[in-house]
Formats: structure tokens, C-alpha cells, sequence
DNA sequence: TTCGATGCAAAGGATTTGCAGATGC
DNA sequence: GCATCTGCAAATCCTTTGCATCGAA
């Protein structure tokens, strides 16, 4: 069983219906390394012979976001940008070409949003962390 | 010399013209302790009788963008906020009240920046990192 | 059958652009 | 006087909403 089957199993179990343009979403955003725009998703869509309304990928990728499938990135391009949910990390984006990297290092962030708990009281804090440079191939 | 008195006078020295809006937007974002949006900086210069156009406002935050007298900050809103270029630091944003702190922590986010730099292969890195979490009152 | 998914058109909000006219220096 | 700032209207881009219909289970 492949990891979209078994995303699909789910939320099929948690009785969500199951549509041609969910499953392909699912099987894209696991098939990419880098998140992906709405336009990039109807674009691979199409790919598929899949002609989904553009409202309609809207409504997935929320649908999908608020059961924790995927996650909401934003680099500050004025959209969002989706991926799915794996393992907490961050990226590296090259401001030239756009080429994005995955990094990790949450131990550290974390005792972060400890001492941020402690100086402001806050609570529950989840958190945002891009980098921005040129990638080797732009340099 | 205030801070304000002090940035117009730079910009003076360095050839730009220097306007009501300009001037007074300075002094807003200087007295700021948040972030602004254009809507913000628009109301704010109303209540000292100044009524620019919209496209004046989003001009003039371009232009001290780019001579880096204001930074654009990005919460993930769909739109974006503005501050003066002090030292460099990041948020806490009260998901609630949208309540904004300020925090700083930047040497430890410098040796990430290095370790960035030896796996990926990027190069002069900036980053952008904000916590999101409830604040005291809305707990 | 039923509830959720979909399409379509329209609206909303943020931001940008083109151009003519006004203004700082 | 000239470069730049400004206003206005329009356009663009991303996202959301309302409503009628369709389709998965």
C-alpha cells in the first residue's frame, strides 16, 4: 500500500468521501519536493486529464489543510503555497530561481518557543522559518 | 534631532524629495510598536489631517523599502505589514487578538544560517521566523 | 436518498500599472 | 525646469461566497 493509498484509506475511514481530483491532489503533493501554488496544482492536474474549477482546488486544499494533510506555507509572494504534512520542517528559497530546499532543525526552534513562553506568556506556540539566499546555481 | 528628523535628513542628503506623506510616515511606523498594514498607515495619516490616495501609500512604502528605512513583514495574512528597519527581530502574533510582540533572538538563528549554508550550498541567507501562539489575555 | 463535492458567476481584498497633472528643490 | 511625487481609474492577481446541480456512498 503506497503512502496515497493509505492517506486515501483514511480519510475514506474518517468518512470522507473520495473523488477522482482528491486522491490526485493527495498523490501530487506527495509526489513533489518543493510546495506547490494553486496554479501549480491545476496545472498538474491537467497533466492528469483532471480539468478540476479553479474554486474547487481552493475548497480541496482547505479541505486537506484543515485535516492536517497539508500545510499552509507562505514565503511572502502574495499566495499560498501547499505541501504535505510530513515531518515539521523549513525551507531554504533561492530569491533568484525559486528553487526550494527542505531544512531541519526543530530541537532548536523549540527550546526557542520555550524561552518565548517564558518572556512574553504566550502560549501553545507553533512557528514560521524561511530562509531566503542565492542557491549555488545562481550565485 | 529625533529619529524621525534624523531618517528624513538622510534621505535628504541622499537626493530624495521629502513630502508630508513621507515624513509622516516615518514618524508613524517610528512610533509604531507594531507592524502596519497599508489600511493601517492610511488611517493613521488621516487622523493627522493627511488623505493620500492608496497608490501614494503603497508607492511610498516601496520606496523606503528599497532604501531599507522600513521592512515588510509577512504573517501570512494575504497582506503585508511594514516596520522601521531597527535591529533585526522577529514576532510573536496572538492568533486570537492578533496581538503583536516583538522578540529577538538572533545569534542562535545566525549558527542555523551557517549550517544552511554548508549542507545546501546557499548563499547569503536572511530569514524570516514568527511564532504564532494565544497571548496572556486570550489564554 | 443524503450530504458533501462541483461549477460558474460574482464579489472581495490586496496590489500594480498607465497616464496626466502637481510639486519639491 | 525637471525629476519625482501624486491622484485617479482601471487592471490584475489571489481568494472567497452564493447558489444551483451533481455525484459518492
Amino acid at each position: 500500500m503506497t503512502k496515497a493509498d493509505e492517506i486515501i484509506l483514511d480519510l475514506k475511514q474518517q468518512g470522507h468521501k473520495i473523488t477522482e481530483v482528491r486522491t490526485e491532489l493527495v498523490k501530487i503533493l506527495l509526489e513533489s519536493d518543493t510546495p506547490l501554488t494553486i496554479i501549480d496544482l491545476i496545472k498538474k492536474l491537467e497533466r492528469k486529464k483532471l480539468k478540476p474549477n479553479k474554486t474547487t482546488v481552493y475548497r480541496e486544499v482547505e479541505f486537506l489543510r484543515d485535516l492536517e494533510v497539508i500545510e499552509e506555507v507562505d514565503f511572502g509572494e502574495g499566495k499560498k503555497r501547499y505541501e504535505i504534512s510530513n515531518q515539521h520542517h523549513h525551507h531554504v528559497v533561492c530569491v533568484n530561481c525559486k528553487t526550494i530546499k527542505d531544512v531541519s532543525m526543530d530541537k532548536d526552534i523549540d527550546s526557542y518557543s520555550k524561552r518565548i513562553i517564558e518572556k512574553t506568556g504566550f502560549k501553545s506556540i507553533g512557528h514560521t522559518l524561511e530562509f531566503f539566499g542565492l542557491c549555488p546555481v545562481c550565485q
